[in-house]
RNA sequence: GGCGACGUAGCCAAGUUGGUAAGGCGCGGGUCUGCAAAACCCUGAUCACGGGUUCGAGUCCCGUCGUCGCCUCCA
């Protein structure tokens, strides 16, 4: 039985989607004027492995993960730099998509954007619809939201209005009726995308589009919703409100948020400057390393993100790939009882803690448990024969993750040449040329490629 | 100031309905080896602090201290 945390009642439940079988989410994607930094990829990477886990359990997940391409910084970024803002929106939209690849995070069902006829119909449906409904008015060519129309406006983060008003910086001469109100549209100046509206030329609010783009793809009511928790407020808590003013139904049935990184004690931001793009990490590091470092710790905590912490990660992985090396040259067959028993368990123990509302770093512990075994049954002798169902296990629960887990190659015939000269090497060995045999050992190691001795002759990897 | 989350070995961290603490990294020792590496084995915490409930609490309650997030754009 999953059960997942629920932001909104605080607790962990059972998780029943609405349909039986049938998942339907969303998670909010980044507003692209710039380039995206390893805190969004934490967020993507949490959401994915939420989405293989659901699959894995058999759902058939529909996933949607939106791009903010219209909003006032792509705009300001876009004027800074003198370009057309649909273009620096497209470029990052692009250059997020090629990041979302190289972490290996599965292309979404579907990645609605803003700007999109079809998103911009719904949300001026929307927007009508609201200020029918009383929920909305219009003043100077701006559409707000009026938040005191909405009971149960704060529901969601656990606010109430009079509390905010108390601690509010309340802007002088706003025009809106009361300072909680947020826009819903914007009025646009003069060379500013726009789109045409019964009370004037204008783009939408950063929360209308979600809202919108989710009934939209997705329904009226879904059953998750996802995002980094520093959109709780205000973000999710105004879709809430708009969506369910709009549609009189309940919008979302769980909302999941995971925590943010943190890099030197300080959550990663834009605004603060302390931050990794993905494109520089992944310079250095594959894929996996990220993914491994969001495994290890808990999608709803803070995660620390350290020179340390990684080369732990990068540590890690290797040794989650020793446990696909294949038997010992002289392999003669081993006691396998306990080993199969261990994989058995480790599916299990697997599941049971994912669970458990994704519970990463248990489930990849019990993975650890299997790797060690695996190994210590190739070391006294299992076959390959033998080993297979263990590392068939291995990598269908490592794959769930999302781990990849392959061991790097060389570029077409180097292997032919690598072989060769290690033939030569043994020879060198039999005659006890030790220094000569640590030569060409540490050049090979020089070039990329590990070369590991034991009485049994030499293996050698690309590291 | 208000709301919320968290505080487990050097570091990252797991811990179902309370019953004497997973796993990874690192450190040290060992097996193997000409050496090195890999793999394997051994080695470390009474759970921020102070009270309380209980036969028994890391695991529930109260308080203190500390860290982080949100309250403005933000994954």
């Amino acid at each position: 039985m999953l059960r997942l945390y629920n932001t909104q009642t605080r607790t962990k439940e059972e998780f029943q989607p609405l349909e039986e079988g049938k998942v339907r989410m969303y998670v909010c994607g980044p507003t692209v004027y710039d380039n995206a930094h390893v805190g969004h990829a934490m967020s993507a990477l949490v959401f994915d492995i939420v989405r293989r886990y659901l699959q894995y359990r058999g759902y058939d997940v529909k996933f949607a993960m939106n791009f903010t391409d219209v909003d006032d910084k792509i705009i300001n970024r876009a004027s800074e730099k003198g370009v057309d803002p649909f273009d620096l929106a497209e470029g990052y939209i692009q250059a997020y998509k090629e990041h979302l690849d190289d972490l290996n995070i599965l292309p979404a069902t579907v990645n609605p954007r803003a700007t999109e006829p079809k998103t911009m119909k719904q949300i001026l449906a929307m927007i009508e619809g609201l200020i029918e409904k009383g929920y909305a008015y219009t003043v100077n060519g701006d559409a707000y939201f009026r938040v005191h129309k909405d009971d149960d406006y704060g529901k969601l983060s656990g606010r109430n209005l009079d509390e905010m008003q108390a601690g509010a910086r309340i802007a002088v001469g706003d025009i809106k009726e009361n300072a909680s109100d947020f826009a819903i549209w914007k009025n646009a100046k003069e060379g500013e995308p726009a789109w045409e509206t019964p009370w004037g030329s204008g783009r939408p609010g950063w929360h209308i589009e979600c809202s919108a783009m989710c009934l939209h793809e997705l329904g009226e009511s879904i059953d998750i919703h996802g995002g980094g928790n520093d959109l709780i407020f205000p973000h999710h808590e105004n879709e809430i409100a708009q969506s369910e003013s709009f549609t009189g139904k309940s919008f979302a049935r769980y909302w999941m948020h995971n925590g943010m990184l943190q890099l030197s004690g300080e959550k990663m931001s834009k605004s603060i400057g302390n931050l990794v793009t993905i494109e520089d990490f992944l310079k250095d590091h594959e894929g996996d390393v990220m993914r491994m470092l969001v495994l290890n710790g808990n999608y709803r905590s803070p995660l620390a993100f350290t020179d340390e912490s990684i080369s732990a990660a990068e540590n890690g992985l290797k040794r989650l790939k020793s446990g696909f090396r294949p038997a010992t040259a002289k392999a003669a067959g081993a006691e396998t009882e306990a080993l199969y028993a261990k994989t058995a368990s480790t599916r299990d123990a697997f599941t049971e803690a994912m669970d458990d509302d994704i519970n990463t770093a248990g489930a990849l512990g019990h993975i650890f448990e299997l790797v060690r075994l695996i190994n210590a049954s190739r070391d006294t002798g299992a076959t390959d024969e033998q080993l297979r169902p263990a590392q068939n296990t291995l990598r269908e629960l490592t794959s769930v993750l999302g781990l990849e887990l392959k061991e790097k190659e060389g570029s077409g015939d180097t292997d032919k040449f690598i072989n060769l000269l290690l033939e030569v090497r043994s020879e060198v060995r039999t005659q006890k040329l030790w220094a000569l045999s640590d030569l060409i050992r540490d050049k090979l190691a020089a070039l990329g490629v590990t070369v590991e001795d034991s009485k049994d002759g030499s293996s050698w990897r690309w590291e």
